[in-house]
RNA sequence: GGGUGGUUCGCAUAGCGGCAAUUGCUCCUGGCUGUAGACCAGGCGGCCUUACGGCCUACGGGGGUUCGAGUCCCUCACCACCCA
């Protein structure tokens, strides 16, 4: 029988392994960079590989409305289409369900109002329609179409995009949802996952076309997911569900994990004892903060993914260690205090960017609204966390987690 | 030499008797969840106040009318265009 995941070493409860994949192997603890639209905004294939990526994502939610996934399947797989050689994740779109139901998503943060034409204007926030015990009814944000989602369909989608590893579809629950609510969600999910469970064990590969034009499917791995909001013994009960099923790996979601990592610890610790140990675990939108990685690793957690290393480089803001509690390890380059700054952005990193380029002259490209801005920035922070993990891998393997968390800590 | 229009917070603008005064850009600062995000929010004369708010200085210079002037009148300076 094929292996999937591997623990190779433990150190406490902090687990160092590897994922075997169609597309090559992943050493965990990972950080999963996020490419949504099939492509981690602002870096090419190769930006990506030189900063030491072993596996990203991708979404099924955007894929399915652009291009559409026959598009993509057609192409020879989300592989081939955007010349990405490594593993790939795609997340089922359970999250677009929850996000498109948050009224703060559509408030007035987020401009809803799109300029199609000179005297067209169109206001098409994504809205959910309807949420049953089937599926899931919204309309597009890119255009207001009506579309459905069921559990078969996101796992038929994410077949055709072709991920190594697919996720179920799920529903997740708001940080302040009521008891009734979150129980519902959950119970829907569990629903949900042996659905996705069933219609992923009638083919459990891809369905990819080659340049033949016949199928060429590689082996996909299916991921639950515990929701459960904040109520302990119902978290208590969907990790019993979805670890009884035979996934390849558990994941655990929620708009807690991640958000509030004070929360997302005491779920992860009432969960400790009820995961098994031979799969591997995913908290879903961690990694902000570098500290949070710490956090989860410190609690047996192999893999992790956030927009936020992505979004915050393009927003100006870049990691670096010793940054001081206050700013989290990150600075904002746009500051006037960096506009004839000479040093590397992190003195001690060796990603392309630190190596070649100062402080002042990624100050000098924001500034300018130059694209070489965020191609840089992304880079940056990409390279900054991933190195972190393979500094936290070593740890791992050798002893030393708590010593390396605290040199952290202390920074 | 004559005529017309103009001079408002860094730049550009609004303002037509009640104004610390519009809007855009620049500028400053903050925030980013399984990405509707190269985005969003706040600030932008000075001083004081936890806040409500208060005081001072301000619409090219000077003078005048008025309870009150960026706004009306006179004058000077400068800029632009037109006619000689």
């Amino acid at each position: 029988m094929e292996i999937f995941f591997e623990r190779t070493s433990q150190d406490g409860r902090a687990r160092a392994g590897v994922l075997h994949t169609a597309h090559g192997d992943v050493e965990t603890p990972v950080f999963m960079p996020v490419g949504t639209q099939a492509t981690v905004k602002a870096l090419d294939s190769r930006d990506l590989a030189e900063s030491g990526a072993e596996i990203i994502l991708a979404n099924t939610y955007h894929l399915h409305l652009r291009p559409d996934e026959d598009v993509i399947a057609r192409a020879g797989g989300i592989h081939k289409f955007m010349n990405w050689n490594r593993a790939l994740l795609t997340d089922s779109g359970g999250f677009q369900v929850f996000s498109l139901a948050q009224k703060k998503h559509t408030g007035d943060r987020h401009p809803t109002l799109r300029v199609v034409s000179q005297s067209q204007v169109l206001d098409q926030p994504p809205t959910l329609v309807s949420i049953d015990d089937d599926g899931v009814t919204f309309r597009s944000h890119l255009d207001g179409s009506t579309h459905r989602f069921t559990p078969e369909e996101s796992i038929m989608i994410q077949k055709k995009i072709g991920a190594d590893i697919i996720m179920a579809f799920d529903e997740c629950t708001p940080d302040d949802a009521d008891r009734a609510r979150v129980q519902d969600a959950m119970d829907r999910t569990h629903a949900w996952a042996e659905r996705s469970l069933a219609e992923h064990k009638k083919n459990p590969e891809s369905i990819v076309f080659g340049n033949d034009g016949a199928v060429r499917g590689h082996r996909q791995f299916l991921f639950g997911i515990i929701q459960g909001g904040s109520y302990k013994d119902l978290r208590e009960e969907s990790a019993r569900a979805i670890a009884t099923l035979p996934f390849d790996g558990i994941a655990i979601g929620g708009e807690s994990i991640g958000y509030n990592m004070s929360a997302t610890a005491h779920i992860l610790d009432w969960l400790a004892p009820l995961l098994p140990e031979n799969k591997p675990r995913y908290t879903m939108g961690v990694g902000v903060s570098p500290l949070d990685l710490f956090e989860v690793v410190e609690r047996g957690v192999d893999m992790f993914d956030c927009v936020a290393p992505t979004r915050m480089a393009r927003n100006g803001s870049l990691y670096l260690k010793s940054a001081g509690v206050k700013n989290k390890f990150r600075l904002n380059i746009t500051n006037a205090q960096f506009s004839e700054d000479q040093g590397a952005i992190d003195p001690d990193c060796r990603c392309f960017t630190c190596v070649n380029h100062t402080r002042a002259y990624l100050h000098h490209l924001f500034k300018a609204e130059e694209l070489l801005a965020y191609r840089l920035a992304t880079i940056h922070n990409i390279h900054f966390l991933l190195s972190l993990m393979q500094e936290m891998r070593q740890n791992i393997k050798n002893g030393k987690f708590r010593e390396f968390k605290q040199s952290w800590v202390d920074a």
